[in-house]
DNA sequence: CCTTATATTCTGATATTACTGAAAGGATCG
DNA sequence: CGATCCTTTCAGTAATATCAGAATATAAGG
């Protein structure tokens, strides 16, 4: 791997702060920046050196970005390490990374929310109240998952006629 | 304020740890989630009690939630302190969120990648596939800032509006 | 003004998370 | 099979984020 540009550097040291910011570790953004930048697939030994991290770090790194399904290991011809690539369709690679959040954080709270409801007595004080706040926070995230559903089926060009739709709504009702 | 009920408790730190895995501190969003659930104001000494944290945790954690503008400080009667209240429109409350958040992160990223995309020295060796993978970055980017402002402008309603009309295309579609 | 009630800021301590380096585990080659 | 190359796991260490409590500030009451 040849020495990081200035650009490279910036976008990739970005990218690792954003990634922070959102519960995402720092090295697993970097290295994906990093793959997404790269015109060819990259082995562990060389991204470990370029981003000044440990193999080991890059090893459990790797592996979060494959769990997520946007990023891959290729064979190189006459090398028996493992090379990694990025997906390059941005919207795709953003669909699947939600996906999985959805999965592990919002799939949860909704089965929380539901358990809560069950449980609820209405015996209780302020039982009625503590419904509706419930029921409130439980209908938004069963819309959230109604729209995570559609956007999983539609096409990537749909996304965006919905988007212009919404548009044409807004200056319609304007 | 009363002891916690179970459910209380459950939806309390339930809330928390949604909270870090989004990159927001546990106890702001347990101070949320208390605010939430709870049909009156309530002042700092109370909530610190309640979740059994430090008083300057509090006063901290609450600050941050008024920058998000989905509590504010109220006043009671008779009484010197000031009282806190949770904004209950689920909808509204998110994407007052969203709206701070892509303020913070997005935005400061789409001006990271106009900056990379400027400084790009087309003489520099793989300029083309930089600009090109930059340029795909960027436009997503910018296709989640235009989502987002017409989020902005509509009414809830027409939100759910789009929804539903999204059903309807992915019928006809599939 | 001074006192008291309340809120905020700051700092050191604590807890959590991330990371490294060493060692173990697998695979491929001769 | 043994040697070599590569990957993963793990335990200890380092870095970061969070928090409690003290110190400070602000405001209201007398």
């Amino acid at each position: 791997m040849a020495e990081l540009t200035g650009l490279q550097k910036q976008y990739i040291l970005h990218w690792g702060e954003m990634g922070t910011k959102w519960g995402i570790n720092r090295t697993v953004a970097q290295i994906h920046a990093l793959l997404y930048l790269s015109p060819k697939a990259l082995p562990a030994e060389d991204i470990a050196e370029t981003l000044s991290v440990a193999r080991s770090n890059v090893s459990t790194s790797i592996r979060e970005l494959e769990t997520w399904g946007i990023v891959r290991a290729v064979h190189v011809l006459g090398d028996r390490r493992e090379h990694y690539e990025s997906m390059k369709d941005v919207w795709e690679m953003f669909r699947l990374v939600i996906e999985q959040r959805k999965r592990r954080e919002i799939d949860p709270t909704r089965e929380m929310l539901r358990r809560c409801l069950a449980d609820l007595d209405p015996k209780e004080a302020g039982a009625d109240y503590t419904r509706e706040r419930l029921e409130a926070m439980a209908g938004f995230f069963e819309a959230v998952t109604e729209l995570h559903d559609q956007m999983k089926r539609l096409p990537t060009g749909t996304v965006r006629k919905l988007l212009r739709m919404g548009t044409k709504m807004r200056k319609k009702a304007g």
